[in-house]
RNA sequence: GGGUCAGUGCCCGAGCGGCCAAUGGGAUCUGGCUGUAAACCAGACGGCUUUGCCUACGGGGGUUCAAAUCCCUCCUGGCCCA
């Protein structure tokens, strides 16, 4: 199977500078880099479908380069954001790539071995906080003019806002960021970037500065972006704007497996497109699968084990499936303790001494204890509104709770709303 | 630097001396229906010792019995002029 024809299958291809480096890529050889924000300590759900991207490209014998933007971090891309966002200092960002690191070396084959297709990590600061403001103007700042720079879509959609401004700090991202393209290009004959639609604009920058510059050929190619139905972007919790992080102590094994697990009928077909290795006929069927049995969800178990195996391992991925199957099949007070205690492992716990206990404890004021309300006024109303329970069971708080109500003695599952988790292990 | 307009709850956005914890929309949350979906319906959505009280309408100060609303000042942003 050719890359050509595996990527059109999983519409993996936006858009292009030009579709023969398609065919460049079939052939391998190339070297093509994407960059990764370090703006947190983890590479998030939606940063994993461009790992898969230069996945797919390794395996068909290219080199990827994992751009890490520890000197572009230092600026912030305005791309399609509606405001600055806060600088990140240079420590946060040294402390975050460590984590992104170890992270990508789970996905991409960084050893030796690999040969002409070993991945590289670099990181942007490395020739961005060196480089002289005046060789950047004389360098880079003389291939572009302000008119063409104000013409892209990312810039345009800040300078017709009325409310807030475009700093210049924020404008000359676009011309960083090409400036890595040259610095890859020269020193590693890297001649394409890839990247989420929303870079089209700042990757066509670099591959213009490329040309004009060094005067080689340069490509750009674009993934779709992966929007959920009412347009966010996907990989956020269904609980507010947090991400969906790829490190377990972020987001849990669990935690994952369920989001993908929870994912509307429309997006899985592009969920096992995107991020995942299946084969081609494996994919057709569980779309058919979705049109006829949709009930059974097999696309999306299907797509919630290969990416939690993916990330964390076979064996999370088949915990996490048991864990909650139990959860939302049986009841949890017939489970034996281990297994109770398996199911609820990724779940955040709190203690709660015996003598507490037998005075009785407030509802209430547990769900304000154990994080599941952020206020007791909040956890009245969750109580008013129906949606706690303990152990499963739907309680409304008038009364404390006490031993009785404990399973094995010493265990309280405490739950809100849908699947908010919490144990309560009495000492 | 000058002029001018603006800054309201998570976001957008009304209010322009008392009836304002502040209309409306979105987001979010909870419940119902379902497939641990989507759509849809209902409710909630500052805090607390919850028929009441406290803290809030960029910051600080002032006028008033009473201010998100008026005045002064500072900060931040847009636009125009230099």
């Amino acid at each position: 199977m050719k890359l050509r024809d595996d990527w059109k299958f999983r519409r993996l291809v936006h858009q292009t500078t030009d579709d023969a480096i398609l065919d460049g890529l079939s052939a391998g050889g190339v070297t093509a880099y994407i960059g990764f924000d370090p703006t947190a300590p983890s590479l998030h759900l939606g940063n994993l479908m461009q790992i898969c991207t230069l996945r797919r490209l390794q395996s068909a014998g290219n080199r990827p380069i994992a751009l890490a933007g520890g000197g572009t971090g230092l600026i912030g891309d305005p791309s399609f954001k509606a405001v600055e966002r806060p600088l990140l200092t240079r420590e946060q960002i040294e402390t975050n790539l460590v984590g992104i690191r170890a992270q990508l070396e789970r996905f991409l084959d960084f050893s030796p071995s690999a040969g002409s297709t070993q991945a590289l990590l670099l990181n942007n600061a490395d020739w961005l906080t060196t480089i002289s403001l005046t060789d950047f103007l004389r360098d880079v700042g003389k291939h572009f003019t302000v008119n063409q720079m104000i013409a892209k879509d990312t810039v345009r959609s800040r300078l017709d806002r009325d409310d807030v401004g475009l700093s210049f700090t924020e404008f000359s991202y676009m011309l960083l960021q090409a400036y890595d393209f040259l610095r890859l290009n020269l020193d590693y004959d890297c001649t394409l970037q890839l990247g989420g639609s929303d870079q089209w604009g700042n990757i066509t920058v670099g591959a213009e500065l490329v040309r004009k510059s060094a005067g080689h050929a340069a490509y750009g190619v674009t993934t779709p972006l992966l929007l959920r139905g009412d347009g966010t972007k996907f990989g956020k919790s269904e609980g507010g704007n947090e991400h969906v992080w790829l490190d377990a102590t972020m987001t849990s094994q669990f935690a994952l497996h369920q989001f993908l697990l929870n994912a509307d009928d429309v997006m899985v077909p592009s969920l096992l497109r995107f991020f995942t290795f299946l084969d081609h006929d494996t994919i057709r069927e569980l779309d058919e699968a979705t049109k006829t049995v949709p009930q059974e969800r097999r696309a999306q178990r299907a797509a919630a084990n290969a990416i939690v195996s993916m990330v964390h391992g076979e064996e999370a991925a088949q915990k996490a499936e048991r864990a909650g199957d139990a959860l939302f099949g049986e009841s949890i007070a017939e489970l034996d303790e281990a297994t109770l205690l398996q199911i609820v492992a990724d779940a955040p716990s709190s203690t709660c001494s015996r003598s507490e206990l037998n005075d009785g404890v407030d509802v209430a004021q547990l769900l304000v204890r154990c994080d599941l309300a952020a206020s007791l006024s909040e956890a009245r109303r969750f109580l008013a509104q129906g949606g706690v329970y303990v152990n499963n069971v739907r309680v409304d708080g008038a009364e404390p709770l006490d031993a009785t109500r404990a399973l094995h003695d010493r265990y309280f599952v405490l739950r809100r709303g849908r699947r908010q988790m919490h144990l309560v292990v009495v000492k």
